[in-house]
This record gives C-alpha cells, structure tokens and sequence, in this order.
DNA sequence: CCAACTTATTAAACTTCTTTAATAAGTTTT
DNA sequence: AAAACTTATTAAAGAAGTTTAATAAGTTGG
C-alpha cells in the first residue's frame, strides 16, 4: 500500500512546495487567501513566508485596497529566484531553453546533436555552459526520444552511448542538481495537460505522424501511461484491414480513415476527452474527416474531440513542468 | 493542483488508518514493527494501539520469542471488529456476500433480482435483512452492470428505475454507512489486481466475453481507467478488419485470429502487464493461440501476459476490497 | 544465582502546527 | 475629529507527534 501521508517529518517541506505554487498558481496572494487555499492556519503562513521574504524567495507587491479595515499586505513569488534548464535531444540537433519559475522562456538556442555526435559529454558541456552562464540554474529536464524507465534511457535505437544509461542519475550525481529525463512523446502529453490545466480526470492522447512512423504519447488520471516494457503508445502497430497495421494503412490506404480506424481504437479501449494532432501533421478540415471515418465505428457521442495543437509548443512546456516541479519541491 | 497533504487535523485519522492495514496486511505486529513499517514513533503507535485495544479492535495475540532481552507484545487486527457487506446486481439474480476485516467471507446468498424486479426497494430490504442479523455491518458495497460515475449510475439500459440514479449517495444516507458502486468489470480488475498483490506500476486489461458482446476493465498506475463518458473499455468496438469489428469479427471470422487482433490492438496503445480472461471463456490452449497471433502484429517481448482467472471469484475480492477500504478509513 | 548486557515500554522534554486572544491599522459614522 | 466598527497581524496558549532519557523485563556467563 503505497504511503503517501505527510509525517510531521516532511511538513516543512510540504508547506513550502505548496506555498510555493499556490503563489505562482494564484499569481500573487495575501497572508489570508494562502491559508485559506491551501486549509493552512494564517500564523504558520506567516512565518514561512517571512523566512521566504528574508530569503529573497518572495517578494512583497505592497498593500491591497481595504476592504473595511487595515489593508492587506500581497505577497508574489519571485520569479528570478531560480532557473531551469531544459534540454531536448533530437536526431538533428540539440536544443535547449533557460525558464524562470513562472515558466518565462529567457534564452534558448541550439547545438551540436548530442546523438549522432553520441557522446555524453557533449550535453555535458552545453549543461557545464549554460550553468557558468547561470549560476541560479536548480533543475535539469532533459528530453529524449527514446523509451525511458525512471530516468533510465531503456531503449534508443542508433545512439550506443545512451542506451540503457541512467542519464538521470548520472546528471545528478555530475552537476548535483534535481535532474527529470523523459520521452518526448510523454513530456508532450504532460505539457499539454498541464499548460491547458486539465483536470486528472481528463485523459489525453497525442499523436505523432513523424517519417519514422506514428507514435503516441498517452495520460490517464493524471499519469502518463508508460506500459511494461515502455512500448505504451507505439500505435503503428495497431492492426486496422484484412492485411495491413495503421503504419502500413496510412501510407497504403485511405489516410482519413485509417488515422479514423486509429481514432476509434483507442476511443473503443481508452474513451479519450481529447486526441491532439500536430498542426503539421493534420489540418482543421481533416480533423472533421476524421471524426467522421471514427463514427462509423464509435457513437459520436462517445468520440473525443479532435485537436489541433503546437507540438513543439507542448513539449517544451513538458519539460518546463517537470523541471518546475523539481525547483519547486527540493526532496 | 490536487492537495494531498496529510494536515494535523487528518493526522489521526491517516495514523489509525495506516495502523489497520498494515496490522492486516502482516497479520499481526509488535508496536516496533509498525514503527518501524509505517514510519511513525513508538510513542505513537504505543497510544493508538493502547486506544484500539481498549475498544476491541486490536487483539493481544501474546509475547514474542526473546530475541536477547524482553519479549516484545505481539498484536492483530480484531478480524470480526466490523463485518462488510457486497452485493453484486446481475441480471438474472442479486447475490450478496457478507465478509469479515480479514476478507473472509462469513455468508452468502441469493435473492430476487433487484434488476429486473426494477425496483430499490428490493436492494433495500435486502441490506436491511442484513443489517438486523450482522448489526457489526459498516460498509456497503454495490457491484452493478452498467456505466458508473462516482456511485451514480450513469447508464444501465433496460432498467429504468436505476438509470441515472445516485445509488451511492442514497444509500448512504438511508443507512448511513460508507458504500461503494462500481461496475462489474472495473470491480473484477481491481480484485484481481488488489488480490494478487499487484504493484501500481502494473497494468491489467480484465476481458469478459459475454453474450451481450465483449468488454473490459481497465487498470493502469493502480487506478480504474473510466473515460470520458465512461465508455472505456468497449472493445467490441475495435475495428479489425476491412468490414468488420472485434465483436463482429469474433463471431464471423476465426475466432483466435479476432482475440489475437484484440490483443494486439491493447498492446499496440497501452501495453499492459496482463490480459485476464475468464476461465469459463477461454481455454489454455486458446491463450497460446491468441498469442501466437497477436505476435503477427507485435514482437512477442512487448506482449502482455495471458492469463485465465476466475471472473466471480475476482469480482467478489474487488467488492469486498472496496468496502474493506472503507471499513479501514473512515472519512 | 547474581552481575552484565539486551530489548521493550514508559515518561519527560521538545518541536511544530493550530486555536484563540490581543493588538495594530484602516474605514466609516456621527 | 473622535467613536464605533472591520480586518490584518502578532502573541500566547493548546494539541499532537517526535526525540531522548529512564525504567522494566528478559537473557546469558562466571
């Protein structure tokens, strides 16, 4: 029985995290509104965020409007306080990009591919810059499109270096940082999810139509599906006619209605809220054709919807995420 | 970001929680192993355990062996402390079983059906029968044929009075007592899952092949896969080949071939750990079969294991395994 | 069989959060 | 402009778990 229950051990830290995002959640708040969201009482509020203030950890806005009496002081949580460092390893290049807390991009750029380069001292390097660069740098999210096991690179054909490495812990251990390592297909989902605020509840399919064949990156109740040997997502293999997979479909048959036959398979087992497309992949009038090809298998009502969205956009966000999520809870 | 922060205020009731089960989880415990075990002080558990006893819901079982100095009490969960009661809706009868905090099923039974009698006052006399003879009962849990949204039942077709009808809320407030309403199949995953000691990581697909066409329940990260109209697991749904769907396919075309499709289709997007069919709808040698046909679509070490288990008895461990936690954890 | 040593349990001191009371700082009314 | 009233903040008292010290109950060796 997993346990997850706050002892009086790890309070400390627990109402740091979630003062913490509750801030950066609400924007900024008073003493007041951060007891009340978060069911904590306004004197220990208080005291951790005096010791936060003291720190430079968060900022005081000044005074709100009375509401009747004695005006309430705002608090903000400093953006600048740390950085996060995320870095995403593609076939052609490396790119990289430096966020503050509230999620603002402050500089990117691209290097060398650290995987046809296949050496990790070459991502070792651009972390090495990035850090002199930024001293405030306090958590690494790295990238990667390859299976991942709990920040263990399981599976990544063509790039010997990095197969079964524990990149994660190898990170940690080198720049003694907080340090998240994920598929992209997942961080994308994961972006998404979180940069739309969806709930755990609503679960999510994304879809990558790439030249090395589909791909999908999938959340149920607010988790990415992994699988058991991490091959979760891998729908090319769907079969779909008489004689062909939906790889083969697509690229043989009807593409709208094998991308339909996809759409209703994972709506017949899963019964998605949304299934998202890279706007490179699809345009809006396909979406509809496809929603159509679905509901000839599936009640419309049971279809998700259809969408749209910047995978580029989303899998930064992934990464932004998990890398916040690590700035924000030292564990 | 959903708080789950165990709050002073909870604090007692996560303790004394936590205390149960991992008391009936061991069988029995001396105050240091479940120091030790739930990361809690001595002092703590000593209190608590000295409370739970003074009400006969722990027992002093006697000393342990010395291991080299004074010989450590050793204590148990009081079995029959509150007896559970699950009652599963089927079409053709409703049976019910009564069972004990150690999962043991003290008795069992069979009534009219609640469902085509189409009436709750059935179910009600039923729970009141009940209650008159065990007055130790404390929780209540319902297993219902059809698509349930957090105990209401959402769509049930045929039996009008059910329909869209919030069972769990009233029944607990008729009886004021904790009570679970699940659907059959996620019921029958969770049992089995919860039964065999399955760790949250694993993933199961439970597939039943009824005459009403086949389905699933769903079971990934240790949590019920429920969609977004709770239409999840309605694999007769799937497309398979040029004109036909799974349930068409299993009926019109070779069989195994049909399962083998099936079970590719739920590799190829979730890529669970098992596949769990009923004993009574599958054979040994069929599971081979399938299998061997599945492995046409998938390589064989990304397949899921396939395995024949007993659907009542299954069924049975998720209702008692549902009202169990609510016996445990009094909210 | 008693001294030396182990281990379990109880008691006391300590930490930390919450609750309640007191104080400070505004606003509004007369 | 002072009294009456609101609301924010600080201070003191209370509750509950943890840590550390003290005591009780066994075991073992000379």
């Amino acid at each position: 029985m997993g346990d997850l229950m706050t002892t009086p051990k790890s309070m400390k830290q627990a109402i740091s995290t979630s003062i913490r995002s509750t801030l950066l959640e609400l924007g900024s708040a008073t003493k007041a509104e951060l007891s009340e969201a978060l069911d904590i009482s306004f004197p220990t509020i208080s005291k951790f965020l005096g010791q936060m203030g003291k720190e430079g950890e968060v900022l005081e806005l000044g005074q709100d409007d009375s509401s009747g009496g004695r005006r309430a002081k705002r608090y903000a949580y400093n953006p600048e306080y740390s950085l996060g460092l995320a870095v995403f390893l593609e076939k052609s290049a490396t790119h990289y990009a430096l966020f503050n807390c509230a999620g603002k991009v402050k500089e990117q750029g691209t290097e060398a591919s650290v995987l046809t380069g296949n050496s990790i001292e070459l991502l070792e390097a651009l972390i090495t810059g990035c850090l002199e660069k930024h001293p405030k740098i306090s958590s690494l999210s790295i990238g990667v499109p390859g299976a991942i096991n709990n920040g263990r690179v399981i599976y990544i054909p063509d790039y010997g270096q990095l197969q079964d490495f524990d990149l994660k812990t190898h990170l940690e251990k080198r720049f003694s940082m907080p340090t998240a390592v994920e598929n992209d297909m997942n961080a994308a989902v994961l972006g998404y999810h979180r940069h739309q605020g969806m709930s755990a509840e609503q679960s999510l399919v994304y879809i990558y139509l790439g030249q090395n064949g589909p791909g999908a990156g999938i959340m149920v109740n607010g988790d990415v599906v992994r699988g058991s040997t991490f091959f979760s997502g891998e729908i090319s293999l769907i079969p779909q006619y008489d004689q062909a997979n939906f790889w083969q479909a697509l690229e043989q048959k009807n593409r709208n209605d094998a991308l339909g036959r996809m759409v209703a398979s994972i709506s017949a087992i899963l019964n998605p809220h949304q299934i998202i497309f890279s706007y490179e992949d699809i345009s809006q009038s396909e979406l509809k054709e496809i929603t159509e090809a679905s509901s000839q298998f599936i009640p419309s009502e049971h279809l998700p919807e259809l969408i749209s969205s910047d995978w580029k956009q989303d899998y930064l966000h992934g990464l932004k995420s998990l890398g916040l999520r690590l700035m924000l809870n030292p564990n």
